[in-house]
DNA sequence: AACTATACGGAGACACCCTCCGGATCTACA
DNA sequence: TGTAGATCCGGAGGGTGTCTCCGTATAGTT
């Protein structure tokens, strides 16, 4: 890669990181461009599409999550909170971005934010996994469930500023749901093989 | 309302059914103005933006699941099961327009679509408190955030077409979560308090 | 210094949204 | 039935944003 190329990127992947924050995943990608000093021909031909200039901004963040996920393993927290947690961090971050929930979700996105999404997958895999070998968590969980439906609730979350605590009381929800059930209780679980 | 108006305003509600069943609602305003044939003014004239347009079509179809909601009222069907077999259709009918779950959350239609928002919620509010009285279901859901929950999930499921059993396996998380939970049995709820 | 692979820039085609207003069309009333 | 005028129609046009294409410029090499 020539210098001035690495360099344009560079300034793109910084500029991109600004505007996404300031005016969401949506921001004029010509105005990125015009940011960064340089041509809406060059932007595109380091980044394709604006997904893949998302996962650009978006992987030079993930390091932290994927710190977290590690500090969380090795401290002696319950393996079910750590979980829990950790996906409350993903959260957390992507809110900062407005619409980045709706991005990681869309399908058109699907290949180029691909490493993005494996790097999450196996940082939460892992605490998802001791949690369900310490019986704490369903053992038919999987990691690429719960990460989908995280970016799901804070989509929600996101469409109703109004409401500021639905992410918790929408993840609470999940959350009970995910640890194994007590041997039927007579009563309190009637009409629950209904309903899986 | 002049006899030629509402012949366009019929026109333009029936050609934007099939186009957002078609393409999504994200379909071209002018396609549906052409196809019904009439100005895109005209269009504009009846419905300010996507949003009141999608409001219409959605709207017609409504009695439908407020007609389940009372039959699952009538029927003696478990009333917790009643709520879940509820939103369960009512993911179905917002399955057979891609967008229509994003459209729903989103802000700023917020408005525009409030009519439908709040059908639904009277529908399944009434079956809700049914469930809650019988101590089905936890007091502290809301109507609002169970549809809303629906809607994200739904969501999730139509950016995810390769996993076909998304939905349900998100859908079951949550609603393991509604049920109150028997009083705590030692070991298996460890840690529940620090999710709460 | 000359050469070539690589990268740049931005004009322009395209798609869609939404507005505006001159002209056409209904309807009520005589 | 004829007409006045309130109501409605249509689509050109301006705006925004995406993405492509290719003539020009430049870094790196010999």
């Amino acid at each position: 890669m020539r210098a001035d190329a690495q360099r344009n990127y560079d300034r793109l992947v910084e500029e991109a990181q600004q505007a996404f924050i300031v005016h969401g995943t949506s921001a004029a990608l010509e105005d990125i461009a015009r940011h960064a000093g340089v041509g809406i021909g060059t932007l595109y031909r380091h980044f394709p599409d604006r997904y893949s200039l998302l996962n650009a901004v978006f992987e030079r963040e993930l390091d932290d999550l994927v710190q977290r996920s590690v500090e969380l393993l090795a401290a002696g927290t319950d393996p079910a909170t750590a979980v829990i947690d950790w996906l409350r961090m993903v959260a957390v971050h992507s809110t900062s971005y407005r619409g980045l929930a709706a991005a990681i979700m869309e399908g058109d996105g699907y290949q180029r934010m691909q490493s993005c999404k494996s790097k999450l997958r196996s940082a939460g895999g892992t605490l998802l996994w001791r949690a369900q070998e310490a019986g704490a968590i369903r053992s038919d969980v999987q990691i690429g469930d719960l990460l989908k439906l995280t970016y799901a609730l804070v989509l929600a979350a996101e469409k109703n500023p109004e409401e500021p605590g639905l992410f918790d009381r929408l993840m609470s929800l999940a959350v009970d749901g995910m640890r194994p059930r007590a041997a039927a209780t007579a009563g309190v679980s009637a009409g629950r093989t209904a309903a899986d």
